[in-house]
DNA sequence: ATTTGCATGTAATACGTTACATGATTCT
DNA sequence: AGAATCATGTAACGTATTACATGCAAAT
């Protein structure tokens, strides 16, 4: 289970309240890794809490408690970052989407693969613009975890860009040229 | 929730027992886009065809039942594909790890980096392999759906093995030179 | 004064994983 | 004969989502 992980994650980088995890959950790091509501994360940080590997340091405001990672919970964090991968959970819908392009038919396949590429190269520009915001390097883990995510997530969607635009090239150009293939009904 | 959509598009593709469409998701497919076990499949199997979206055409040796999609599972599915993305499910625990590297000591770091850019590197010559066996365009669906995972995954892979390569170069190159940062515990 | 945003929590329901359970067929 | 693989299913448990519920604080 990864959640737990997530949190002590953001948590190393620096201390947060549940709700400021929650946000950063719907941001890139929920685009790209891992993605949670705040109804499963208050109660697992109240697991953590139990087992050590977080402390609350600070009650504010509204009733807000800032977390921060113990030493515990850092060297938890160490272990499951370093032991290698081997098996890990992957659910992702929209790749699944793309894999799933084939069983369309070609005009079909031509409109998907089209909004692909437009998604992806917008997002890809967006990010463009968020990495210029964010200085090269001032040191702070809060600030990398947003940079190596920005940065890994442009490399992603630049791979998907090329990559929608290869397979839409591969249909043929337009959507009355290169049949290629016998109509949909005939295949089954 | 997506695993029926991930059913019905692997029997779109061609029709399968869901012992068939359970060591799918152990291949390409679980890897990169949507796992599942055979304890979450042979009941959702069940419920898309109480809802008639699938059907089972064909009952073998140990009573095994082959299931294929119906017009109306075919027409769900396309409208689930072309229906424009926004938000859908994220939760990949690879992406997580990458993301959450530089809350780590930058030896640390480099030696997850170099890990990363090694796995990479065999899982895209792996798949080099996958494709080469695949024959360009024999135009069954079910094979297009393998190329297209192959072809998708490997440039996820490659871009990844790039960024891993970046972001080690951006450390500095040995375990002794450019600290660049001051030593973790000053961090917090 | 009202709206928006901060902030936390629980309950009901749905979904997924692991373990348990069974048995037929094929290969060696 | 025995092992591996095919093939399906259920039960218990853990996890996640949606909806419900509350209230303070800041901004307009």
């Amino acid at each position: 289970m990864s959640l737990s992980h997530a949190l002590l994650g953001l948590l190393a980088a620096s201390p947060a309240t549940g709700y400021d995890l929650a946000r950063e959950f719907e941001r890139d790091f929920g685009r790209y890794a891992w993605q949670a509501g705040h109804a499963s994360i208050y109660p697992e940080l109240g697991k953590l809490a139990a087992r050590e590997l977080v402390q609350v340091v600070d009650e504010g405001p509204r009733g807000s408690k800032t977390y921060d990672i113990t030493p515990a919970g850092r060297e938890e964090l160490r272990q499951w970052l370093l032991r290698p991968p081997g098996s890990g959970v992957v659910r992702n819908s929209h790749v699944l989407r793309m894999f799933l392009i084939p069983v369309l038919d070609e005009d079909d396949q031509r409109a998907m693969l089209a909004a692909i590429e437009e998604q992806a190269t917008a997002a890809a520009a967006e990010l463009r613009v968020v990495l210029s915001t964010i200085p090269p390097s001032d040191g702070s883990p809060r600030s990398e975890l947003g940079r190596l995510a920005a940065e890994f997530g442009l490399a992603q969607y630049e791979a998907t860009r090329a990559w929608a635009r290869r397979t839409l090239d591969g249909l043929g150009g337009s959507a009355t040229r290169t049949p290629a293939r016998g109509p949909r009904a005939s295949v089954r």
